[in-house]
DNA sequence: TGTACATCAGTGAACGCGCGTTCACTGATGTAC
DNA sequence: TGTACATCAGTGAACGCGCGTTCACTGATGTAC
């Protein structure tokens, strides 16, 4: 029972026997606590209790791992998305949530929120899994069906909404000397000016 | 007569006249060129042809020969909003022709947009002159007079107008799974969508 | 106008450090027969 | 079921490098008298 657990629990044999898996559970530690500064080969060996050359077996690079970690980071801010969707009946509430809770993580996770969209040498081996990307094109699908955007404005839309969440926790979450002011009420006058963007371009 | 080129231009004499501002300048290529990745003490100093201690007499330490390299950034961009502005008479074209330049600066300029916004640990010395946000006040307080905008919506008409051309740049400018189509008729639209957002909130 | 001297703005060598990556090696695991 | 052996997944020492920062220093500049 449990072998992956056994495994990451008996760190006394000679091969680790999940080191991909725990080098991007430390990667994901310490994006959280600092974002992209301890983010090395040789730094994230020695936090798993490995040698550094034991990386490579798993990455052909730091700079893969790099991106590695970067992707668990855009896949957890996915995971929330879906999370902050399923409280929601209403269309037009389910495409808010998703923003809202794309700006609530930029806030309370200005680490991984960093990482997860730093600029990398290396691209992820796979798909995002799951993909913001795809949870809010499919928001915006649930608002064609309801006939409140056109369905040839399904990309247009989904620029301009992406653009509005991404550059207000990019300015809000990191140290700049525009960060703008921060509180509920900005944040909700923001959803509604895009929904202004999102649903009155055709009309 | 010329007194500042003239020590710029010697580099025998001991003193080499105008440090600080050669270090910003050089600082400034390396951006533009590579982004944040040579703009450590060390290489600087080098690209100078002065010993890395020499930049301590100018700069209390690295971090903040960063900050000021990033600011150098910022004003570059404010300085372009400027003269994009310039050539615009209408106030809605003024406005746009912000956002429109912002985005422009961003996609041509990477590697100064990204240190314009780099996660610092230091804070620069003196305010941002010209600021980039000071503009884009001032062009929605033209809109003020104009009647399109209320005055109250000042600070939040910002936020929002910042969030997407901030937004959209960095998702267009850098190296992420998420990157945007880039075309005119995409950025227009965008800039479109985002008037609606400023002018048809209170009505 | 000349000179003495304080101050300014550099040098140059050195530090300890962590980096990514390489090498040859070895203990553990899994498989074929 | 036992064993031989290939393969897998680590070790451990070492490399060259550039980093930020420190030190004691010195040549150049500017100022007071």
């Amino acid at each position: 029972m449990y072998p992956v657990n056994i495994k990451l629990m008996n760190k006394k044999t000679y091969h680790h026997g999940n080191l991909e898996e725990a080098l991007l559970t430390v990667g994901m530690k310490e994006a959280k606590a600092s974002g992209f500064r301890n983010l090395g080969v040789t730094h994230l060996a020695k936090m798993v209790g490995v040698t550094p050359m034991a990386v490579y077996r798993h990455f052909p690079s730091g700079e893969n791992l790099k991106a590695a970690i970067s992707q668990q980071a855009r896949e957890e801010l996915a995971r929330r998305m879906l999370e902050a969707l399923e409280n929601e009946e209403d269309v037009k509430r389910k495409f808010m949530a998703t923003g809202r809770e794309y700006i609530r993580f930029g806030l309370e996770e200005p680490g991984l929120f960093a990482v997860a969209f730093i600029d990398c040498d290396a691209s992820p081996q796979r798909e995002d899994n799951p993909s913001a990307r795809a949870i809010l094109h499919d928001a915006i699908l649930d608002l064609c069906n309801e006939g409140l955007v056109k369905p040839a404005e399904l990309e247009s839309v989904a620029n301009f909404a992406w653009s509005i969440v991404h550059g207000f926790a990019m300015l809000a979450s990191g140290n700049n000397p525009f960060r703008p002011e921060i509180s509920p009420s900005v944040i909700e006058n923001l959803l509604e000016r895009s929904w202004l963007g999102v649903t009155q371009f055709s009309k």
